[in-house]
RNA sequence: CGCGGGGUGGAGCAGUCUGGAAGCUCGUCGGGCUCAUAACCCGAAGGUCGUAGGUUCAAAUCCUACUCCCGCAA
């Protein structure tokens, strides 16, 4: 029997998991456990992690340890005696003694279908890859990253205009429905231990950073339209115009030739750039300070000379 | 007090340093031309220049406060 459940997640994607455990009347979340409080934003005001929040309206007990694997929290966790640990987007790193403590053990919410894509970031990569689908997986930690015994998986078909954000939303709440699932099953003894293979098919998904958005001109217009798919909303991919970023919000494919990361074709209405393979036909960007723009609002303040450079520096 | 850019007719921008008739590229409306057009021609409407106060004969422009938007950093 599983009712007693402690719940690790910091970010937006595990929200939606941690309602669902609220939400259900057969489980009881008794603490949130967090990362710290951040100095976010302009003028670095202190901002709690989304999960804090939902966690303290709901009137949840929240801790928020720098270090998880410190024997205090150890010990603290252990009294909560908790059935099963659900961990979503924690950010860090659980120790084995902890791993070990619950019954049910730690279970995780994986949003990718494993051993595809484990790391940080596996939405964007199987946006930026062009994969034709994705989805979440539910697994039993173990002390890799990502490797753990998987329990139950849905998988979901990519639209052709997926976004990193709207596939982040969707498996958000694929995640939250698959874990109660998850934890039914194994309350009741019908969940299945799969083991995963060694080896996963993808590179790891690493954390992103600004730096993955610069657009590298020298590759095909089609990595770079998935680029700017993937990074949207977050962290956006973006070159540079006139000495000053631009970013990136939505393109499409042109055939064409020319010199890389050059305005290969400038209309009242249109904006093409040369890439290493196909040109870029721009539909949405936004000059830095600016807010996002169309194309054609773009070009009406910014003349675009045809041959001019992006990314120039 | 983390750094920085910006708020000018419906849209995107210039003008601000060196105060002195509100401009550019579009859009909209009316008319014309064309087989046709993201085409072209003619005409028109539309702006308290973010807000409040100050300096001045005169403020979009200089000074002060406030407010909203955005980029970086974290």
């Amino acid at each position: 029997m599983i009712r007693n459940v402690v719940f690790m997640g910091t970010p937006d994607f595990a929200v939606g998991t941690l309602q669902a455990l609220i939400d259900s009347p057969n489980y009881q979340v008794r603490a949130v456990f967090t990362q710290p409080d951040k100095a976010k934003g302009r003028g670095k005001a202190l901002q709690m992690p989304p999960v804090k929040e939902v966690a303290l309206s709901e009137g949840i007990p929240v801790y928020q340890p720098e270090r998880i694997r410190e024997p205090r929290w150890v010990e603290k966790l252990r009294a909560l005696q908790p059935d099963v640990i659900v961990v979503v987007a924690f950010g860090q790193i659980i120790p084995e003694e902890i791993l070990k403590l619950p019954p049910g053990g730690c279970i995780n919410v994986h949003a990718s279908l494993l051993p595809r894509y484990r790391g940080a970031a596996p939405i964007q990569w199987a946006v930026i890859n062009g994969d034709r689908e994705s989805g979440v997986t539910t697994m039993r930690m173990d002390a890799g990253l990502d490797t753990g015994d998987m329990i139950l998986r849905e998988r979901m078909e990519l639209a052709p205009d997926e976004t990193g954000g709207s596939l982040f939303d969707k498996l958000s709440a694929v995640g939250a429905s698959l874990l109660i699932r998850t934890l039914d099953a194994i309350g009741d003894g019908t969940a299945q231990y799969e083991r995963q293979p060694q080896e996963s098919p993808t590179p790891y998904a690493a954390m992103l950073t600004k730096r993955d958005g610069r657009v590298d001109w020298t590759k095909s217009a089609r990595e770079i339209e998935r680029l700017i798919r993937g990074l949207n909303p977050w962290p956006s991919a973006y070159t540079t115009y006139r000495g000053k970023t631009l970013k990136l919000w939505a393109a499409e494919t042109a055939p064409g030739t020319g010199e890389p990361g050059t305005a290969a074709e400038v209309t009242k209405t249109g904006l093409k750039i040369c890439t290493g393979d196909g040109w870029l036909s721009v539909l949405e960007l936004q000059p830095e300070g600016k807010k996002r723009m169309s194309v054609d609002a773009f070009l009406r303040g910014y003349p675009v000379e045809p041959g001019e450079r992006f990314g120039a520096e």
